[in-house]
DNA sequence: AGCCATGCATCGTGCGGCTAGGTATAGAGA
DNA sequence: TCTCTATACCTAGCCGCACGATGCATGGCT
């Protein structure tokens, strides 16, 4: 794996929600929010341009819709997305078991084994 | 906590690995690679630089010291880093739990509640 | 002698996310 | 009416992190 930290973390979490019904930018960064405890305050900065450019590598498609007088852009995941999905899901579960094995392996020094 | 993803992986890892005591460049490279079991390959020209900010932070002291005919440059958790790698532990594992929160959480739709 | 593993180090590049800024409408309150 | 806030979208430019490439040196093996 990638020993790069963990980047796209935002895209992760885009293609999550939106694998569960289109929605649109102001309403992921709330429930990202929401869901992750407020732990995740996604900035608009770092949003659109990941939506777009997940919409350029043809992993969503939008369509713009009113409602309430209010223009908004939906966000719907496709096949490619569905794919990308599943797949940083498990690059995320890997990277995550990795630290966790650094983190909570049994404090032996150097030499322990490789003999 | 801060909506930047998670800066610093190195440095956690890092700061881990001498928590159990002293080492220096080369093994700590090896002792991540076989504790993440081969998912992290610490390349140099991420490490030595993490390692030299850490020490500038005061995190780290640096000691050399001949072995096998070898000059070795050992590095040795202060107290500030014992309380940074206290932190930042603390930061990775809030981090996990906020993606997994949004990972895990129930398919539920937009209109859902905040009624 | 030649090669690989060990061992330390830095420079330049690339990428990802952020700050800061810009536009616009609806609704509430002064 | 006017202003302020929440909603809603977007982009340019900066900055920090990690990486690839590269350089240098020595010990051991063949």
């Amino acid at each position: 794996m990638d020993p790069k930290l963990f980047p796209g973390a935002i895209e992760l979490l885009v293609l999550e929600i939106l694998s569960e019904g289109p929605s649109y930018g102001y309403e992921v960064t709330q429930t990202v929010l929401s869901r992750s405890a407020g732990r995740f305050e996604l900035k608009e900065g770092s949003l659109y341009p990941a939506l777009h450019k997940l919409e350029r590598a043809k992993m969503l498609t939008a369509f713009w819709q009113e409602a309430e007088g209010r223009r908004r852009k939906y966000y719907k995941l496709t096949a490619a997305g569905r794919k990308a999905l599943a797949a940083r899901k498990t690059a995320w579960r890997e990277f995550a078991a990795g630290l966790e094995g650094v983190l909570g392996a049994s404090p032996r020094r150097a030499g322990t084994s490789h003999a």
